[in-house]
RNA sequence: GCGGAUGUGGCGGAAUUGGUAGACGCACUGGAUUUAGGUUCCAGCGCCGCAAGGCGUGGAGGUUCGAGUCCUCUCAUCCGCACCA
C-alpha cells in the first residue's frame, strides 16, 4: 500500500538541501560557458509585511519560467528584492511611532520567511531593498550624472498636489482627479519641482515600444496613447491692435487641421495661458472666468462632460490666408495650457467641442468639408461636427482639395508666409520626480546662495537620510530637522541648505534590474540584460514600465548601461489577479415590508432597496440568504452589515441574533472586502506545492483566477495521486511487456513532456497542468499491466522532471522515490524523442455534407482512395449515401473525409 | 466619446495554419469500498428527444465541401484613456 505523500516534511528537507548545495546561485558567464542566458524576473514586492495571494501567483509564474530555463540548459539569474521606500512606512511611523526603517526591515525579515517557503529557485545572494544606503547612493550618483547630460533639470510649475499624502504627484500617478495611493482629490499647486526631462526620448519610447514583440498589445497600446503623438502645424496669428508684452508677434496655435481654417471663427486660450493671466490683472470678468474653471477642472467629481465656459478677451487676431479678416480671441475652459500651445483656433463646423463652443456663445459656424457624396447644398451643420473626411470648400485655395492634400496645403501656405510650420507634439510630459516626503532617496544637491544649485560631491555620497526624525507633525520631516539640511556649500564653503525633496519611490524601481545584473560591473550588465522575460501586473502598464524605459536609456546615455536598444525587458507578461468571493453579514429587522414605498424607517428602506436588488436572483435560486434555516422572503427590511471572511461564515450563520451570510460579488482579494486567503495557513495545511499548482492550474495566466477551498482541495488530492504513481512502482517486473502497449505507453509519456514544454514556452501554464493530469491517469492505468515496468519508470522519471517547475518539492521527492542521483531540479528537460512523437495509424472523422457521421483509423502511408473507399464502408456513411449521388469527395490527409451528396 | 480586449456546458477553461467543439479540472449524479464522515476506485455528465435523429461556440447575415476560427453588421461585458485641438 501507498504512503502518503507529507509535504510539511518533504518542502522543509528539500529547500534545506537545496539551500546546503546552493543550487540557485547564479552562475558567472565562464562558470557557463556556451549556455544561452535567461534572466527572468518579477516585479520585485513592496515590503507591506505579508505575502498575499496575488504575490504567490505572480512569483509561481516567475519560477515557472526560471526553472524552466534552467532545465532546458540556459544560464539563468532570477533574482529577488525590496521596493522598500514609500509612503506606508511613514504613515506607520506617524501611527505607531516606529522609526519607517525600522519597520521596513521587520517587513522585509517577515515576508522573506514567507517567500523561502514557496521553494522559489531564486538567488537570494543578489537581494538588495532600494532602502540601503548603497543602493539609494548608487541613484544619486546616478542622478547627479543624468544632471550632467542634461536630463534633469530645475522648473517652477503647477504640479499635482495630494493633500492627504502632504506631496506631489507625476501626472501617471493622478488617476481620475485622484491620488493614485490616497484617492485624495488632487489640487494644482506652483512650486518649483525637479524633473526628468523623459520627453527627449519621446519619439524613441514610442518606435521601439511598437517593436516590442514579446509584450502584450495591450501594454504596448496603452504606452503609445500616453506617449500620445500627433502630427500638425504650430502658427501665429497676428493680433490687432496693442497685446501684452512678448505677446507682439502674435497668439501661437497647434492644430492637426489645417485644412479647416477658413472655418476658423475664434482662437481660444487656457484659462492660465499667459495672455489669459495679463489681461486678468486688468479685467475683472476674466479674472471672475479664470476663478471659474479653475474651481470647476479641481472640483468636479465625474468629469461629465464639463460645461464649455469661455470668455471674450476683446482681443483681435488676423486670419494668416486673409489678414483683413480678423476673428476674435477668447479664454475656454476645454482649452489644456499643457499640451500644444495652450491656444487653438475654433473651427466648429469640424470639432464637436469647437461647435457647442460656438453654439453656446453665438459665434459663426462656417462648413468648410464636404462629405464624400453629399452636396453642398444638402451639408448642414447643426448640432453635429463633421470630422471626417472629404472635399474642401468655401475654402480660397484650398477649394477642391482633398482633407489630406488640403493639410499639405496649408501648411505649406503658413510656411511660405512665415507664420509657421508642421511640427509633432506630445502628450508625455516631463516627469516631476520631488516629493516632500521623508521615506525616500534624498535628492543629492545643495542649495548655495552664491552658487545656485551644486551637486554633492560623489565622494560624499550616499546622502543619507538622518535617523533621528519625528513624525509627530504633517509634511517633510526632513525639512523640520535641525542639524540635517544645513550643510556648507560644496563649491564656496559658506552656509548653504541641502535639498530636502526625496525622489518619487518609482524612480527606486526604474533601474533596479540593472543592479541585479551586476553592482557595478558595465560587462556583466551587458551580458544579463535586458531582462528575457518579466512578470509582474498590468497595473505597470504605464508607470513603472515607461519610467524603466526611460531610465534603461538615460542609463545608457550616461555610460551606466551597454544596451544598445534601450529596452530593459526583452518580454513582459502580465499577469492576472487571484479574486475571491466577497461575503457579508445581513441582519434581519423585524419589519416585514409590504411595499417598497412604505414609508418606514428611512435609512432602513434605503438599505434594504439596495440589498432587494441583489437579493432577488438569490431568493429566486432558493438557497442563498436564510436565518436559521428560514428562507427570507423577498422585501423583509434587513440591514447590511460588514463585509467578513471567508472562515467567519459558519460563525455569522451559528449566531444567536438573526444573522444570515450574503454571497456577494468575486472580486480582487483586498483587506477592505475581507476576502483574503492567507498563504501561510495555505502552505501549512496544504503545502506550497498545492498553493503553487492551484494558482496556476485553473485559468490562463494573464486571466484572474478565483480562488476556491475545493479547488485547492482539489489540488491536494491531486498531488497525492501524482504521489502513488511513483510510490506504486513496484521492484521488479513480474510479467514480460506486450510490445504495443509499451510502445503506447512509451509515447505517451513522450508526447505529455513535448506538450508541457511547448506551453510553458507559450505562457499557457494551465495547459501544461491538464497534460500532467492526463499523463498521470494513463501511467495510473498502466499500473494494472504488470509487464510495463520499464516503460513506467521512464514515464515516471520524465515527470518528476516535467513536474519541477510547478510542484518542485513534490518533483524532488518522487525523483528521489525513483532512486534517481542529485536533484530533479538540477536535472535536464526530459526531451522527447522525435520517432515517439509520430503515430504510424491516424483516425480521420468521416463527413456527409459536413455533417460528422463516423471515423476511420487507418495507416498513415493509407492512401487517399483508400480513406475515402474505408469511408463509404462505413455503415452509418452507407445509410446516409444511399440512393443519392456523390457530387464529390474532399480527402484531407491524417484529418478528414468529406462526402459530399446531393 | 476614443482605444484595446473578451463572449464556448452548471462553473474555470481546451481546441493557436479553416478540418472529429467541449481536452483537463471543479461541481454534480449513480455504483463499489468504509461503522460513519473523509479518502480511494468505477461509470455518467452540452441541450432537446423513448429512440431515430435534431440543435449547439453572444446575435444576424456571408464566404467555403467544411467556420469557435475568415468577412460584414450587431449586442453585451471588462479594461485603459478621457475636453490632447
Amino acid at each position: 500500500m501507498a504512503t502518503r505523500y507529507d509535504p510539511q516534511a518533504a518542502e522543509q528537507k528539500w529547500r534545506e538541501a537545496w539551500d546546503a548545495a546552493q543550487l540557485f546561485k547564479t552562475k558567472s558567464p565562464q562558470e557557463a560557458p556556451g549556455a544561452p542566458k535567461a534572466f527572468v524576473l518579477e516585479m520585485f514586492p513592496y515590503p507591506s509585511g505579508r505575502l498575499h495571494m496575488g504575490h504567490v501567483r505572480n512569483y509561481a509564474m516567475g519560477d515557472v519560467v526560471a526553472r524552466h530555463r534552467r532545465a532546458k540548459g540556459y544560464n539563468v539569474l532570477h533574482p529577488m528584492g525590496w521596493d522598500a521606500f514609500g509612503m506606508p512606512a511613514e504613515n506607520a511611523a506617524m501611527e505607531r511611532g516606529v522609526h519607517p526603517g525600522k519597520w521596513t526591515y521587520q517587513n522585509i525579515a517577515a515576508m522573506k520567511a514567507q517567500f523561502l517557503k514557496l521553494g522559489l529557485s531564486l538567488d537570494w545572494s543578489r537581494e538588495f531593498a532600494t532602502c540601503d544606503p548603497e543602493y539609494y547612493g548608487a541613484q544619486q550618483a546616478l542622478f547627479l550624472k543624468m544632471m550632467d547630460k542634461g536630463l534633469v533639470y530645475r522648473k517652477a510649475s503647477k504640479v499635482n498636489w495630494d493633500p492627504v499624502d502632504n506631496t506631489v504627484l507625476a501626472n501617471e500617478q493622478v488617476i481620475d482627479g485622484r491620488g493614485w495611493r490616497s484617492g485624495a482629490q488632487v489640487e494644482q499647486r506652483e512650486l518649483t519641482q525637479w524633473f526628468f526631462r523623459i520627453t527627449h526620448y519621446a519619439e524613441d519610447l514610442l518606435e521601439e515600444v511598437q517593436k516590442l514583440e514579446r509584450w502584450p498589445d495591450k501594454v504596448r497600446t496603452m504606452q503609445a496613447n500616453w506617449i500620445g503623438k500627433s502630427r500638425g502645424a504650430t502658427f501665429r496669428w497676428p493680433v490687432v491692435g496693442p497685446v501684452p508684452a512678448g505677446f507682439d508677434s502674435g497668439i501661437e496655435v497647434f492644430t492637426t487641421r489645417p485644412d479647416t481654417l477658413f472655418g476658423a471663427s475664434f482662437v481660444a486660450l487656457a484659462p492660465d495661458h499667459p495672455v489669459t493671466r495679463a489681461l486678468a490683472e486688468t479685467r475683472p470678468e476674466v479674472k471672475a472666468f479664470i476663478a471659474e474653471a479653475t474651481r470647476i477642472g479641481t472640483t468636479e467629481e465625474a468629469i461629465e462632460k464639463a460645461p464649455k465656459l469661455g470668455v471674450d478677451l476683446g482681443l483681435r487676431v488676423k486670419h494668416p490666408f486673409d489678414p483683413s479678416w480678423t476673428i476674435p480671441v477668447w479664454s475656454a475652459n476645454f482649452v489644456l495650457s499643457t499640451y500644444g500651445t495652450g491656444a487653438i483656433f475654433g473651427s466648429p463646423a469640424g470639432d464637436q467641442r469647437d461647435l457647442d463652443f460656438a453654439r453656446k456663445y453665438d459665434l459663426p459656424v462656417q462648413p468648410v468639408v464636404l462629405p464624400p457624396g453629399v452636396s453642398p447644398a444638402d451639408h448642414a451643420i447643426t448640432t453635429e461636427a463633421y470630422t471626417g473626411p472629404g472635399t474642401i470648400y468655401n475654402s480660397g485655395f484650398l477649394d477642391g482639395m482633398t482633407t489630406d492634400d488640403a493639410i499639405e496645403a496649408a501648411v505649406e501656405k503658413l510656411e511660405s508666409l512665415g507664420l509657421g510650420s508642421a511640427t509633432t507634439t506630445y502628450r508625455l510630459r516631463d516627469w516631476g520626480v520631488s516629493r516632500q516626503r521623508y521615506w525616500g532617496c534624498p535628492i543629492p544637491v545643495i542649495h548655495c546662495e552664491a552658487c545656485g544649485v551644486v551637486p554633492v560631491p560623489e565622494d560624499q555620497l550616499p546622502v543619507r537620510l538622518p535617523d533621528d526624525v519625528a513624525f509627530d507633525k504633517p509634511g517633510n520631516p526632513l525639512e523640520r530637522h535641525p542639524a540635517w539640511k544645513h550643510v556648507d556649500c560644496p563649491a564656496c564653503g559658506k552656509p548653504a541648505r541641502r535639498e530636502t525633496d526625496t525622489l518619487d519611490t518609482f524612480v527606486d524601481s526604474s533601474w533596479y534590474y540593472a543592479r541585479f545584473a551586476s553592482v557595478n560591473d558595465m560587462e556583466e550588465r551587458a551580458y544579463w540584460l535586458p531582462v528575457d522575460q518579466y512578470v509582474g501586473g498590468v497595473e505597470h502598464a504605464v508607470l513603472h514600465l515607461l519610467y524603466a524605459r526611460f531610465f534603461a536609456r538615460a542609463m545608457r546615455d550616461v555610460g551606466e548601461l551597454d544596451l544598445p536598444s534601450g529596452e530593459p525587458f526583452a518580454g513582459l507578461f502580465t499577469q492576472g489577479m487571484v479574486t475571491h468571493e466577497t461575503y457579508r453579514e445581513v441582519i434581519r429587522r423585524e419589519v416585514t415590508l409590504v411595499e417598497w414605498d412604505a414609508p418606514a424607517d428611512g435609512a432602513a428602506v434605503q438599505e434594504a432597496r439596495s440589498l432587494g436588488e441583489a437579493l432577488q436572483k438569490p431568493i429566486g435560486a432558493g438557497v442563498q440568504l436564510s436565518f436559521e434555516n428560514e428562507e427570507v422572503p423577498f422585501g423583509t427590511i434587513v440591514s447590511m452589515g460588514s463585509w467578513i471572511s471567508p472562515d467567519q461564515i459558519q460563525e455569522v450563520r451559528a449566531a444567536p441574533i438573526k444573522k444570515a451570510v450574503l454571497t456577494g460579488p468575486i472580486e480582487k482579494m483586498s483587506k477592505s472586502k475581507k476576502n483574503t486567503v492567507d498563504p501561510d495557513a495555505i502552505i501549512a495545511q496544504f503545502g506550497a506545492d498545492v498553493a503553487r499548482w492551484f494558482v496556476l492550474s485553473d485559468s490562463p495566466p494573464e486571466r484572474d483566477v478565483e480562488w476556491t477551498q475545493a479547488g485547492v482541495e482539489g489540488a491536494s488530492r491531486f498531488a497525492q495521486r501524482l504521489w502513488t504513481v511513483f510510490d506504486g512502482l513496484p521492484e521488479t517486473a513480474t510479467d514480460a511487456a506486450d510490445a504495443a502497449e509499451a510502445l503506447a505507453l512509451r509515447k505517451a509519456s513522450h508526447k505529455a513532456a513535448a506538450a508541457i514544454d511547448k506551453a510553458i514556452n507559450e505562457f499557457r501554464f494551465n495547459s501544461a497542468i491538464a497534460s500532467i493530469h492526463e499523463w498521470v491517469t494513463v501511467l495510473k492505468k498502466a499500473e494494472a499491466n504488470s509487464g510495463l515496468l520499464a516503460e513506467r519508470r521512464e514515464g515516471a522519471s520524465m515527470l518528476a522532471r516535467c513536474l519541477v517547475p510547478f510542484m518542485p518539492h513534490l518533483a524532488e521527492s518522487c525523483w528521489e522515490r525513483l532512486g534517481e542521483a542529485g536533484f530533479a531540479s538540477a536535472a535536464p528537460w526530459p526531451e522527447a524523442e522525435p520517432a515517439l512523437l509520430v503515430d504510424d495509424t491516424v483516425t480521420m472523422a468521416v463527413q456527409v455534407n459536413g455533417k460528422r457521421r463516423g471515423e476511420i483509423t487507418l495507416a498513415k502511408s493509407d492512401s487517399s482512395e483508400a480513406a475515402e473507399a474505408a469511408a463509404m464502408a462505413l455503415p452509418d456513411v452507407a445509410s446516409f449515401i444511399a440512393g443519392k449521388a456523390v457530387k464529390k469527395t474532399i480527402v484531407v490527409p491524417g484529418r478528414i473525409v468529406n462526402i459530399v451528396v446531393a
